[in-house]
DNA sequence: GAGTGGATTTCGCAT
DNA sequence: ATGCGAAGTCCACTC
């Protein structure tokens, strides 16, 4: 048999709220509170929040998120491995996440607390994302000619001076390739990256050096840009390559790597 | 009075919590539903997650977020913007989340429903920020000497080729100065940015040009490279900065802006 | 432990 | 709409 999954307490006192949570902290519960609440936090900056309803989360790794009722992104949060501590003063519930390296502090306060739930959750499920950057990066390794007909790789992740270099290769001139991969559209940045790292690969060697710029698009002005910097830009769907690993992935890149 | 801030609903039945769902939603109410789910995303990338219990959140503005127990990021989400249908198949409860622009979906399956809760959360509370890189800018702008003694500004966001310089002026021996802001550690990238913006400046001007990097700290190396590519570099914490503007915001920054 | 760069980044601002 | 850069970014990975 297994734990119950979850326990509600529905407006509690602060006292009891107190307890729960604690209980719940020291047992590696993850928490979700509802209720009224203002926030202050001090730390890589300084933030304070007015009272207002909110949703407080704390999991089990000692993270914790304050959710207002819109926005993708928590209005506070602290990141996983703080170390929790209530209070109760009068009518008011505190907590407060703490966190070394940086040193941080959040403190929330409760006047109103309409649910207080503990929660056990069994999760182990695997998550599995395709179409990143390194997909890009595996699919050109697979099939060079996604870039360039008669392309030859050398290595990748390459090693230059100031950064990396995503891929580097030969193309069928025998000049140096230096390849940049964008899963989305390649801005101004990333042209000047690009830049910088051919001017560095042509510092240290006499053969001519090539860039290409690899994404699904580029931002406006920047292939004035990449004509001006004497780069080349070669257009490429991140899910095109996501579709050509799902196909080839045991082929050609197992025998590259 | 007002409306009850959250019902509650423990184990319902995959119809029973579609049908709270689709009523909150349509009446823009927030939502928390726990329960055993897997999850399928495509669009900008595309990703699976296996079955396992989780913590998703419906928000008022259509965003969405799928929390695992641990970790301070969602595993799936959505941002604002959503459409969202639900769907009883047998006993799995679906929570399609559709988005154009970019187009994506987000499906979710419940094989397993522990808790629906529908929100109205009342919240106008202000949040402020403080010790931010604008927070360092105004009190540059506000204060020169935190910079150099004997600077004087000219102006700020200056757009160069490239792109844009934080702040611009001249030291007390008229020669120009461009200044690079970071609110934390600064790295090769900075130091190579604001070199870039030095070369675009000195290319439109006889008079000598400087370029400093206002930073709390450099990282290892960058002073090194600062010195080899002619930059200053000055130490300034944001939080210093944040302490000037509450003394001082009303003297001087008003009158430069 | 620090540095570096990607992210389904999100978010806000300016063009 | 698009582009661009900051963020208390977080996160994984390398040195």
């Amino acid at each position: 048999m297994v734990a119950k999954p979850l326990s509600v307490c529905e407006n509690p006192a602060p006292k009891e709220a107190s307890k729960i949570i604690e209980e719940a902290i020291s047992r590696r519960k993850a928490l979700i509170i509802i209720g009224s609440c203002w926030v202050d936090y001090h730390g890589r900056a300084s933030s304070s929040l007015e009272l207002g309803e909110r949703i407080l989360m704390i999991k089990e790794d000692g993270s914790l998120l304050v959710h207002r009722s819109v926005g993708y992104e928590p209005v506070n949060w602290q990141p996983p491995g703080c170390i929790f501590q209530t209070g109760v003063t009068g009518d008011v519930l505190s907590i407060r996440a703490l966190r070394r390296k940086p040193r941080e502090a959040l403190k929330i306060y409760f006047d109103k607390i309409y649910l207080v739930s503990a929660l056990s959750l069994a999760d182990e499920g695997k998550f599995s994302l395709h179409a990143s950057e390194e997909d890009m990066q595996k699919a050109i390794l697979a099939q060079p000619s996604l870039v360039e007909k008669g392309l030859k790789l050398i290595t990748y992740e390459k090693k230059v001076e100031p950064g990396f270099v995503d891929v580097y290769g030969v193309d069928e001139d025998g000049r140096m390739v230096i390849i940049e991969i964008k899963r989305k559209t390649a801005g101004r940045e990333a042209a000047l990256q690009l830049a910088r790292y051919a001017d560095s690969v042509k510092k240290s060697t006499t053969r001519e050096v090539r860039g290409i710029l690899v994404a699904p698009k580029v931002a406006r002005g920047v292939q004035k840009l990449l004509t001006a910097l004497g780069l080349d830009f070669k257009q490429l769907d991140p899910r095109k390559c996501a579709e050509i690993l799902g196909r080839s992935e045991t082929k050609g890149l197992r025998e590259f790597l």
